[in-house]
DNA sequence: ATTATCTATAGATCTATAGATAATGC
DNA sequence: ATTATCTATAGATCTATAGATAATGC
């Protein structure tokens, strides 16, 4: 699994051999078929890996914090999720190779679910100058991709630190035109709870 | 090459054979190696495509406009021309089986060239709060990554109005911590500018 | 008997080249 | 002569299967 997440990340999945994989683990190619079925079953564990903690982190909203706190904790979440992503596989999903395979179904699906949370969060954070421009859908767009921003960090610079994932998710509420004293105490909350 | 973009996008260029190429536009696998030496060859000339315009919209910048305004022409200009490309090629140049090939060198040093742009605009505009908690390069980072939000807006929509690109330039001033007013200006300087 | 490997290979691709062919232009 | 195609194919892969082998466990 690990051999082959760095390399599906490095050369996408149909740029990488079964034999490349196996090499990289110091066994024959044709030995992988007594582990995995076929190539597609590998890739089907790695995407599971990324999608699960980002599902979990949907079933610690605690809908008694106010609507800031709550994005806020759900960004940190998964911006740290990714951040700690053996590998930095949550690329995978995002490849065009992998994206239309049945295994990236599920994960199409899960990430529908997160986009509505998103969506539903941020604009209820959203100051009236956002609310009047930028739609509920696209507004959840936005914030998700910040949050998703730490993938590309990583590819770049391979470590992104908690000060850095701190930042990715107040910036998530500024793009909601969150005042800065509201973001300030959605950060203190936020370290409350995780306390 | 409008074949190729589309299948090139669509599952990556690993995934893609010169025979599938070949048959999209009605012509046997053979006959492409007529109009291009090989298969880089096609890749080559679709990444320049995706550069070009970041890179002219850079000689585009006039200093005499506030640091606001200049961000948010820079962003809009930038979100347009990734909204125009055709079949989204934007994605090309992070898909990793692309990103290591020769070929994509210079679109990564044409995107560190974009980068410190966005960083130095970003910081320029910057509120206290925010040159107090994250530093120039994460700033840039995530201002290049919300226009960037573009490609994977068209990867779900496949159509991106004018007004949700006025929107995405508008989050990068937000997450700089421009006030409502200054972004109000910046996009009627723009649209001025524009006329 | 089970586990984890191996060698060998079938059968399907893939890229790229060689050389033929037909239409068009000088 | 040039342009744009074609057929045929070399040579290198790729995935997956068949069946052998050796070590370990019951």
């Amino acid at each position: 699994m690990d051999a082959a997440a760095r390399l599906f990340v490095d050369r996408s999945f149909a740029g990488t051999s079964t034999r490349e994989i196996a090499e990289a683990v110091g066994i024959r190619q044709a030995s992988l078929y007594y582990h995995f079925a076929n190539k597609d079953e590998i890739l089907g564990e790695l995407l599971e890996m990324t999608i699960r903690p980002a599902l979990d982190s949907l079933d610690d909203l605690d809908p008694i914090e106010s609507p800031e706190s709550r994005l806020y904790r759900l960004a940190l979440v998964d911006a740290r999720a990714l951040a700690g992503l053996m590998h930095n596989i949550g690329l995978l999903p995002r490849l065009p190779d992998i994206a239309h395979t049945p295994e990236a179904k599920a994960y199409g699906a899960a990430r529908r679910d997160l986009l509505q949370t998103y969506s539903t969060l941020a604009i209820s954070c959203a100051s009236e100058a956002v609310v009047a421009t930028v739609d509920r859908s696209q507004l959840g767009g936005i914030v998700m991709e910040l949050v998703e921003s730490v993938i590309g960090t990583r590819a770049e610079s391979n470590v992104v630190s908690e000060r850095e994932l701190q930042n990715v998710a107040a910036a998530c509420l500024r793009v909601c035109g969150v005042s800065n004293e509201a973001i300030e105490a959605a950060r203190t909350a936020a370290r409350e709870l995780a306390a």
